[in-house]
RNA sequence: GGGCGUUUAGCUCAGUUGGUUAGAGCGUCGCCCUUACAAGGCGAAGGCCAGUGGUUCGAACCCACUAACGCCCA
């Protein structure tokens, strides 16, 4: 059989996967047996490609799925992707003008959602084929997209059912507004800037007095829209003011003076503050504190309205030169300072935010929220680790109503209609016998609100009057609330629905915590009365070398398909899923590989949107994923690379190594065992196996102990345990150990014993590959198949079919263990003495052994093949009584000591030196053992347990002095 | 301003209910292309567990405060 020496992983990756997808291997049916268990996707966003932050996510969906599958339950991982309504217009626009020099009004709504969806298109089957190259095992026939028919039906659906219960209200609201775009932006879209601007100083006049308030501003324009001015409730200065009315210059209104102690600093400026509720957070809340006016004097675009009065028209910046020219020359201006401040900006259009009275759809939570509290209260819901659901309640406790509308045009439309002019009467009429639409006043201003729940309202459909709907589009958010219902086919109640909800498990990272987890126990409790799932794992998150969120936006992100091409899949898997403790976030510096050198290039803040750059090293230019196609074609691509993703891909080759040694020691005959059919054969007289040897034993037993550990890993989560602890289990005790320890019953003459310790290798591989396969499915699976065609076998189902290891113990005595073990620190204190001594590695040697108890030196005596082959020995003496002709370089563990015998001379001084300070350390650690178990409160207060280990380790060490000093003294004989 | 998290070897991180003489990978230093594996083998060096105080017989771990960094919310 030909394998090849190095685990190759774009060799079997492509063709692996074709053969689960074409062997219907992710598919689930709701009519298949097994205890449903099912995942839906956290859907990525259609604004670009995956980076790591997604490839972690998606990979520990994966390796649970994988599992529970091989656990032989009926498992479902739904996946789909998000239409993310802002994020992915504003992309969509941007290359507008970039490449067009055109606005989303040049080319109209439905040019532009065309345009998204072309764009829609292009990345989400680009994201499905990321996921694929990682290898995710999702059903695709049952993908959605949170804009889909399925959807958009839920979507119909919900709001009705709000609208109808009172749940969905209109109302004024202050919107981060960005008057480039037009639209309202959401507080995380938003990044702060310094700006070096001005602070304005200037007079208001109080009426029916000679006293004038000095007021300082940022931003002097907005005082157009003054409703009123605060002072402190404490301020001395002031207090005889409150209550009286204070003249408004310009406008010439009259607006009163009133005590704020939230609004107003009495440190800051004159302790005076304009309050224009319109277009100031803060100056918003004080007024529906004080049941203040609210005058908005801006236009969509930016411009001064109707408000402004003279100065209505004006952008922003002449208004505030022009109002502040107009107050200069009546004289009202003090003083003008420069002054930094912190601007909001629009993360899509980079310019300033206006703060924006507006209307806005929203949902009460009053309700919704406490049945999502209780849910997570009452351990419906849970999350992993446990302290996140604080910051879900948290949020939802504050039960903020959730503001859904979106002046944009990529999106689910509002179901609403505007209707005018009508009374109730005309409604009931039009709509008669119509179970699926509803209608309300809308005092405020004069029209019906009309909310339809299956299909959209021509505008003739009230007789005599045409009905407009609203023009905006709902949070995508809403939409993807609804996801675990309605990806399952919600509002039907279909098989799927029937036998996956709720679901099992939500993996996601803590930022989405607010913005999704709660938003879908919500409209999960509110649709169907049950939670969408029961388990919240949170995974820590990927951040760059400047310890930043990898973000689509921010352009830090890095493809897995990078890593993929550069590692394997199952290298980036392993990786990841080792980096996925409880707590710690990931930093990964990430560096260009130069295409034509291979040299590295720092990513940095600088290079991080580069299109193309030159290599330092060989300086030839080279692409990046921000270029074009063809100038990638034509450059040369330089993938991201991490040295991190080392760590994975040298695992996954030392299994093909462990894996191509084992295969190359089968043959024909030997069975592929479970360690319960093994352990039966043992039973069984009839069989050809007769007794274990120790090593066997020992190997079987700590493959049990895995098997242990990492199911109860994967059952709580715990993904860096789960791979942690395959990799010790593979390469410390299977590769360093027992491989080794096997060899000599492989390659001797014994039929018996080369046939028996084939048949463990062959059931420690099988066994690790199924432990392996959910998070490295591409090569276990390969060597599965591998390994079955060796031994001649017939075609077995795939790996990925398989069933999860039994445990199974009882191979051995534990005492057989800790001889075993005994055995291992032998030789590898007989492998110190050589490197200390220098002795080449080829080179043979004799050691002596004088084990302290009987039954270890039977034990040893029968280990000579695998201690002389471990140890490179030309002989080895085990004996109880062995005394030194002469000194001899030692070191002893608690059970036994071993010497090595060295041709020449060796250096007397150097190891009694060596034993000197090996002694002393030993002897601090006794006294302060001695200490310990002199202190009578420590003997008395520790539980028994502990103290008899501690008395146990105080009588080694003392065992250890008294050898020690005894060899030293023998040196000191020797080399008088 | 409120909440959460982090601080352990040169770097990146583990450390389960306090019983530790603190671990791993990478990097570094020796010796080896030994018939599974140089993406490797064998060995070694390297740490006042951020600081201060407390609880305890005993603290990397529990408590308080301080400092630095990060995230979320206002």
């Amino acid at each position: 059989m030909d394998i090849a020496k190095q685990y190759d992983p774009a060799a079997i990756e492509k063709t692996t996967y074709a053969a689960w997808e074409a062997a219907g291997a992710f598919n689930a049916s709701p009519d298949a047996t097994g205890n449903p268990f099912c995942i839906v996707i956290p859907p990525p966003n259609v604004t670009g490609a995956l980076h790591l932050g997604h490839a972690i996510n998606n990979t520990l969906q994966d390796i649970l799925i994988r599992y529970h599958r091989m656990l032989g339950e009926n498992t479902l991982w739904m996946p789909g992707i998000d239409h993310a309504g802002i994020a992915t217009q504003a992309v969509v626009e941007k290359k507008l003008i970039e490449e067009e020099g055109k606005t989303r009004h040049d080319i109209g709504r439905e040019g532009l959602v065309q345009r998204i969806w072309d764009w829609k298109q292009r990345f989400g089957d680009r994201i499905v084929e990321q996921l694929k190259l990682m290898g995710c095992s999702c059903d695709w026939r049952r993908t959605r997209f949170t804009l889909d028919d399925q959807c958009a039906r839920a979507v119909r659906h919900t709001f009705f059912k709000m609208f109808a219960d009172g749940l969905i209200y209109r109302g004024k609201r202050l919107v981060n507004w960005d008057a480039h775009l037009q639209t309202a932006v959401s507080d995380d879209e938003i990044y702060h800037e310094t700006v070096r601007g001005h602070l304005w100083y200037y007079w208001y006049p109080v009426k029916d007095s000679a006293e004038r308030l000095l007021i300082a501003t940022t931003r002097p324009e907005t005082m157009l829209g003054d409703t009123a001015v605060a002072v402190h409730p404490d301020d001395p200065r002031y207090t005889h003011l409150v209550g009286k009315t204070a003249l408004l210059p310009l406008a010439n209104r009259e607006i009163p003076i009133i005590a704020d102690g939230e609004l107003v600093d009495m440190t800051f400026g004159t302790g005076c503050v304009k309050v224009t509720p319109a277009h100031d957070p803060n100056d918003y809340a004080c007024a529906l504190r004080h049941n203040l006016p609210m005058i908005n004097i801006l236009n969509p675009d930016g411009t001064i309205n109707e408000n402004g009065g003279a100065f209505a028209g004006m952008e922003r910046a002449k208004a505030r030169k022009a109002v502040v020219e107009a107050l200069e020359q009546l004289g009202l201006v003090a003083k003008i300072e420069p002054y930094e401040t912190q601007v909001g900006h629009s993360d899509r259009s980079k310019t300033p935010i206006e703060p924006y009275l507006s209307d806005q759809w929203f949902v009460t939570m009053g309700e919704l929220a406490q049945l999502a509290m209780d849910a997570v209260t009452q351990g419906r819901v849970e999350f992993h680790p446990p302290r996140y659901a604080k910051m879900y309640l948290d949020w939802l406790s504050e039960k903020r109503d959730w503001p859904i509308s979106r002046q944009l045009w990529w999106g689910h439309r509002i179901p609403i209609w505007y209707a005018r002019g009508c009374d109730e009467a005309a409604l009931k009429s039009a709509f008669a016998g119509r179970k699926d639409v509803s209608w309300r006043w809308d005092g405020e201003y004069g029209q019906w609100l009309v909310c339809s729940q299956t299909e959209d309202l021509r505008a003739d459909a009230v007789p005599g009057i045409t009905i407009e709907q609203d023009p905006d589009v709902l949070d995508t958010w809403f939409s993807s609330a609804l996801w675990p219902h309605s990806t399952l086919g919600w509002p039907e109640q279909t098989p799927e629905l029937k036998r996956w909800y709720p679901t099992s498990v939500l993996i996601t990272s803590r930022d989405i915590i607010t913005l999704w987890v709660a938003r879908m126990v919500m409209t999960g409790l509110y649709n169907t009365g049950n939670v969408p799932f029961t388990h919240v794992p949170i995974h820590v998150k990927i951040l760059d070398g400047q310890g930043q969120t990898m973000s689509k936006s921010k352009g830090n992100g890095v493809d897995p398909q990078d890593i993929i091409d550069q590692y394997g899949a199952d290298a980036l898997r392993f990786s990841l899923a080792a980096m996925a403790t409880e707590t710690q976030d990931v930093r990964m510096p990430v560096q260009y590989k130069c295409p034509h050198c291979g040299a590295n290039t720092p990513q940095t803040a600088n290079n991080m949107t580069a299109k193309t750059l030159p290599c330092p090293h060989c300086k030839k230019p080279m692409a990046t994923r921000w270029a074009g196609e063809a100038v990638q074609r034509e450059t040369g691509l330089a993938l991201l690379t991490s040295e991190k993703f080392e760590f994975g891909r040298n695992f996954a080759n030392k299994i093909w190594n462990a894996s191509r040694f084992v295969l190359m020691n089968l043959e024909p005959g030997v069975p592929v065992l479970s360690p319960r059919e093994l352990a039966g054969q043992l039973r069984d007289p009839q069989s050809a196996m007769h007794g274990l040897g120790a090593d066997d034993a020992w190997i079987l037993e700590r493959l049990a102990a895995q098997t242990i550990a990492a199911t109860n890993a994967l059952e709580e989560f715990r993904f860096h345990e789960y791979a942690r602890g395959l990799y010790e289990f593979m390469w410390n005790e299977f590769c360093d150990w027992y491989v080794e320890a096997a060899k000599p019953a492989l390659y001797g003459g014994d039929a018996g014993a080369k046939r028996r310790v084939q048949t463990v290798l062959a059931c420690v591989l099988q066994t690790a590959l199924r432990l392996l396969h959910p998070v490295m499915p591409f090569e276990s699976e390969e060597l599965w198949r591998l390994l079955h065609e060796t031994l001649g076998l017939a075609a077995p189902s795939l790996l990925i079919r398989a069933a999860w290891p039994e445990v199974q113990r009882g191979f051995c005595a534990p005492a057989l263990l800790e001889l075993v073990h005994a055995k291992y620190e032998l030789i590898s204190l007989g492998r110190m003495l050589r490197s200390e001594y220098n002795v080449p590695p080829g080179a043979k040697v004799r050691f002596a052994v004088k084990p302290a108890a009987d039954e270890l030196a039977r034990f040893l005596a029968g280990e000579s093949d695998t201690m002389s082959r471990l140890l490179q020995a030309s002989e080895i003496t085990v004996d109880p009584a062995f005394t030194a002709a002469h000194p001899l370089p030692g070191q002893m563990t608690k059970t036994a000591t071993i010497f090595m015998f060295l041709d020449g001379a060796f250096d007397l001084k150097a190891e009694a030196q060596r034993m000197t300070k090996q002694l002393g350390e030993v002897e601090g650690y006794i006294a302060a053992q001695q200490r310990k178990l002199a202190n009578g409160k420590f003997t008395s207060s520790a539980p028994a347990t502990v103290v008899e280990k501690e008395q146990a380790k105080l009588a080694e060490a003392q065992e250890r002095a008294a050898k020690l000093r005894q060899m030293l003294a023998f040196f000191a004989g020797g080399a008088a």
